[in-house]
DNA sequence: GCACGGTCATCCAAAATCCGCATCGGTTGA
DNA sequence: TCAACCGATGCGGATTTTGGATGACCGTGC
């Protein structure tokens, strides 16, 4: 082979050689600096001055000066070696958890009282940590999870995959939803049996399973059977029959949060208290740094 | 020694095997790109891996993956990289003189008209020579030019000093300012006896040598004595004197270019015909390469 | 179940690089 | 004229890097 020496790149310690000598304008103590003797660094700096075909320093044996191309280059170079300082650390930040993005999908439901709650949580004792959220609901959350478009979901029972795993966030009980005028407003709170044969609002089984099961349940085991006057999947559009007077609706506590005229709340005695449930679940095998941190920050105590 | 490798700092090297390897996905592949074998470039990475203390990217035996900090860290090697061409091409730029800065002095009465033809030519021939314009009289471009503070100054004559270059870029001829009035309105031009004994403005020998000198001798071959009734050495302030009437004025034809009400000029016969002078100088030993680039737009022709 | 192909890590000898000592050439100031 | 200083250069030795051979691991297909 001809000696083909082709570095048509320079590299950092070249850079840091040259700042060195730019700075201290003496090829000696720039040396020292670098904690290497003065001939190296002649060289390194030639080898620079060869890879970009620009003399950068003028030197007499008696002075040291930066040409106009050197004086441009130095503010380059300068830039690049901050530039792989923040880099480095930004990526420490990274891998250690301390900063990082986690993708979040939440249900709609999840929306209105805990995910606001964990944002602001997650702002003051974990600033770096950026949230994306998705709304979606929990079947596209699993497969989301499974692909990896989300690190972490917000969702409800059941899950059921082994290669999930998921940890209990929030508790909360049911609360009735009541048009203007409800006779049931003037109970301070409410039985099941307060919806023997009137008019509710109910979960659609394909959109809302998760509601639509829990609430047949509790209904079944009290032996009591509403009158079903129209399914939904969407808390909100519920809420907005239940204000045309159409039925009452039983919605989780969260979402008295969403307020509608003419809509009153009123608590509702389940068996157990606090039926509805609102999981967290990830992979198990998501190598996500950022992800610890983040569930370090979601415990039921929170609710 | 104790094997004390600190190698705190990671080279550009690892980074373009890095990007490779995180681009391909593939360590041989991304060696083929980097012309050389798989086993060097893994080692490549291992190295910015400890360095960084992370990892950056999931190898198994059958796949490549890019960890979350990885790909935090591709995004910032790919910048470093970007900024390394981009600062080595800038570099080059102003070496070769296609780019870069000139400190430009000048005085006052240039920058009526050579300055801004000088500035809209250079604008359209070098636009990536940026001029910095400071203006100042004679004497103190010539301290700047030995002081390094400006690479070229547009200066009257006499230039005396060995280690400087010059190039004489416009000779022009003087031109009578006349206040409403003067009956010498009435002729189409003038020869310097129009002026004698009459009221005359002229130049303070202190603040204006040049065309003190120049007046003097103009004056004195023509055997002609004008009446001094002040002197100043800003031209503008001359022209408003003439305004007010106090005397005419010889002023360079650049100065034709401020206009002040019932203010005229009148050409003014002299020998030679244009003994106003103008000088770039610069001294020969400056090695800003822009200064070259520059010096071919500047061409007596152009007056 | 087993052989095979593909992939990345490791080992090791050879090559290339880098370092530092000694020295040179050129300049400055005494 | 000489001594001191400074950066460039030559050269031998230490260090690092390279690349072929090999190993370990894992899917795939017969």
């Amino acid at each position: 082979m001809a000696g083909a020496s082709f570095w048509s790149q320079f590299e950092l310690r070249q850079l840091r050689c040259f700042v060195a000598a730019a700075e201290e304008l003496h090829f000696g103590r720039a040396a020292a600096r670098m904690n290497m003797t003065q001939p190296p660094l002649s060289r390194q700096i030639q080898l620079l001055e060869h890879v970009l075909g620009v003399k950068l320093l003028d030197r007499t044996s008696r002075a040291v000066k930066l040409t106009p191309a050197g004086r441009v280059f130095l503010l380059e170079a300068r830039r690049i070696l901050r530039l792989t300082e923040s880099a480095a650390m930004a990526t420490r930040r990274i891998a250690s958890g301390e900063a990082g993005t986690i993708n979040v999908g939440f249900t709609a439901a999840s929306g209105y009282s805990f995910l606001p709650r964990l944002l602001l949580q997650m702002g003051s004792r974990a600033p770096n940590i950026a949230l994306v959220l998705k709304e979606m609901v929990s079947t596209d959350q699993v497969e989301s999870l499974l692909t990896g478009r989300i690190d972490v979901g917000f969702l409800r029972p059941p899950i059921d995959r082994g290669e999930f795993s998921h940890r209990r966030v929030a508790r909360e009980g049911l609360v009735a939803a009541l048009p203007a005028g409800d006779e049931r407003l003037a109970k301070a709170s409410l039985s099941l049996a307060d919806f023997d044969a009137k008019p509710l609002i109910t979960y659609a089984p394909e959109g809302a399973r998760y509601f639509h099961d829990l609430l047949s349940a509790q209904f079944e085991s009290a032996g009591v059977t509403p009158n079903a006057v129209q399914s939904l999947s969407q808390i909100h559009s519920m809420l907005a029959l239940v204000r045309a007077a159409i039925g009452a609706a039983l919605v989780p506590e969260a979402a008295m949060s969403l307020h509608f005229d003419d809509v009153q709340f009123r608590a509702v005695e389940t068996q157990p208290a606090q039926p509805v449930e609102l999981y967290a679940v990830w992979r198990s095998d998501n190598d996500n740094p950022a992800l610890a941190a983040f569930l370090d920050q979601i415990h039921e105590d929170e609710d």
